[in-house]
DNA sequence: GTTAGCACTCTCGGGTTGAGAGTGCTAAAC
DNA sequence: GTTTAGCACTCTCAACCCGAGAGTGCTAAC
């Protein structure tokens, strides 16, 4: 397959453009039209047969204008496409709303999403940061009255939990902070396997207490309840490829189906930087109508998560990619940070 | 405005009946057949004009079968409806799952929301317990590095607030432990003008986590940042009636703008017990076409919450109402038992 | 009061048509 | 050899029409 001369490159990206722009299919006369070539239209058709027979665009039909090809939307993606970075202004404000914002793994997740849905108009996925196994920090006993205490549990990653537990009897609060304390003491920067290895011996309550902290952070661990962060699904129905109602409601229950969810994001995201999964390319069944630029950030093997968009196949790849860099290479800084560099 | 005879309100109630099964509108033939009265579907016929001029039905056209008027879906809720009870198998089910549930008032929300809208095939909102000024119960500190401690808070309410703080030099956990137990001393059980009020001289760093604890308290007091938990959206988007997608757009917006939808709840149900709102009851634009179940659960005054269904006018009002009346009065106990009775 | 009969009305799905957009080919021009 | 004008051809899409079907509302008989 033989490489694309200079105007079939600009033919293509300039196809790419105008479709992502107003979802119809583009013919020679409107490319001329509106971007005027140096050529004419019957010129164009040409290239534009060309181009189609490399694979690169197609029909919808015999007569109707071209559309760009997965492999349109690739050779774009790879070679063609402009880089895009958000304006300072835009960059300062973001900035601005993160550092200002309470110093929360869970509002950071909340607030990219809300960022980059805004951003791109696309749907915004975003987990929060995990580890392969994660590591106590932290244990705190609070009494809320006779029966019942809560228990806020705090990882290594950031990641908060609380649990109610039922009292069989009252607990006096400085009994409960010296359960904490004891814990705290002898299992600070442990994950599950090490905690349960260590042979100690405690109270009744206090091996209870215990209990339940490896139960949460086993949980935590098999990934059987993360969060997905979601934002802007809105903004995705909103394009014209949702216009039937079967697509959107397709769109809506995969986004349902966290865990399945998750383990594709992980999956298409194994390492930093943006990775960009363009409709079928992925391999997920339903995912075919749609692209992805996917980032991973944080921490590699300590702590990382995910940032990235979803949104139709058409989609403003320029943008996209800028906004997703950008919010994942924050979230390194406030990670960073948040593990004192 | 004379009373319905019992055959009208029987006929009545039978339209109904039809009607929210089949989303058609129901002819007199097609009542004879499926429901088989006594009488001809000529008869029928005649009481269907009489329950049209008193305005319990409607024609969305000359030749089409009858739909019933707000005022009809009304009669029928006060009047016509039997009472739907849960099955005690389903019952003990619900109820099984909020025991296991880690006591915590959020998991409590989101499970409320699941079953609501599981068991109705509707959308459900719920919202978390509040009072109209929220009562301090306790703070902890947890040191997370040199930089960066966890602020966690208590309400009397249930709810949890936690937030990070910036250390501008390094605290030890001692330190921090002590000024969280200071502040309980001193604080708890009061609202946030009551602490204002409250002289006492604080250490620089005691208060300025008091401020962080006051300005948590006033955003939750001023509703800001409620969540509505929401739960089923996607099946009342399998309504029929959302064949349109520009209804199911606006509806989707409408359940994006959580302030208001938050203000209209608390509006809507001010008092506890099962409210009813069918349609352009309720005066809130964008809601005529749903109808609506609340229910108001928790301690009035010092601490309740909302829960309820959305659906398309043409609802399964019994067994909405049971559904609702059984999840609110289960958060009933749950909070009466949190207050410790 | 109830019912059979019937003309009338309105919707809905299927088929048809014509305008519009765009292609692809050919032959001439550069 | 590349580019261009010209033109026949194809396909979609919206508008329109039409007939079947469902249901009403009236009348006259029971």
């Amino acid at each position: 397959m033989a490489d694309l001369t200079e105007r079939q490159e600009h033919i293509l990206a300039l196809v790419v453009q105008e479709y992502v722009e107003n979802a119809q299919p583009v013919g020679s006369e409107t490319l001329l039209r509106r971007r005027g070539l140096g050529v004419s239209s019957a010129t164009i058709r040409n290239e534009l047969v060309v181009l189609e027979e490399y694979g690169y665009l197609t029909h919808p039909h015999t007569s109707a204008g071209r559309i760009p090809t997965e492999k349109g939307y690739r050779y774009f993606v790879e070679s063609l496409m402009d880089e895009f970075e958000i304006p300072p202004v835009e960059q300062r404000m973001i900035s601005h709303q993160f550092h200002q914002v309470t110093l929360d793994v869970d509002q950071w997740m909340r607030l990219s999403a809300a960022v980059l849905a805004h951003a791109s108009h696309s749907a915004a996925l975003v987990t929060a940061p995990q580890s392969t196994s994660c590591r106590f920090k932290h244990v705190q006993l609070v009494s809320i009255n006779d029966q019942v205490a809560l228990l806020v549990l705090v990882l290594q990653e950031g990641t908060i939990r609380q649990q109610m537990l039922s009292l069989a009897e009252p607990i006096a609060q400085e009994e409960l902070t010296r359960t904490s304390n004891r814990l705290n003491d002898h299992f600070a920067g442990l994950n599950v396997e090490q905690i349960r290895s260590t042979t100690l011996s405690l109270a009744d309550f206090e091996s209870g207490v215990l209990l339940v902290v490896t139960d949460l952070m086993r949980q935590i661990d098999t990934r059987s309840s993360h969060e997905v962060y979601r934002d802007g699904i809105m903004d995705i129905l909103r394009q014209p490829e949702f216009s039937a109602i079967d697509r959107m409601q397709a769109l809506l229950e995969m986004l349902e189906q966290r865990t399945t969810l998750e383990t594709m994001l992980s999956d298409l995201a194994p390492e930093r930087g943006v990775q960009v999964v363009i409709g079928g390319e992925s391999q997920y069944d339903g995912m075919s109508d749609y692209s992805m630029v996917l980032s991973r950030y944080g921490l590699p093997g300590e702590a990382s998560g995910i940032v990235g968009v979803l949104g139709p196949v058409r989609m403003h790849y320029p943008r996209t990619i800028g906004v997703v860099r950008y919010v994942s290479s924050l979230l390194d800084d406030l990670m960073a940070r948040m593990y004192g560099r």
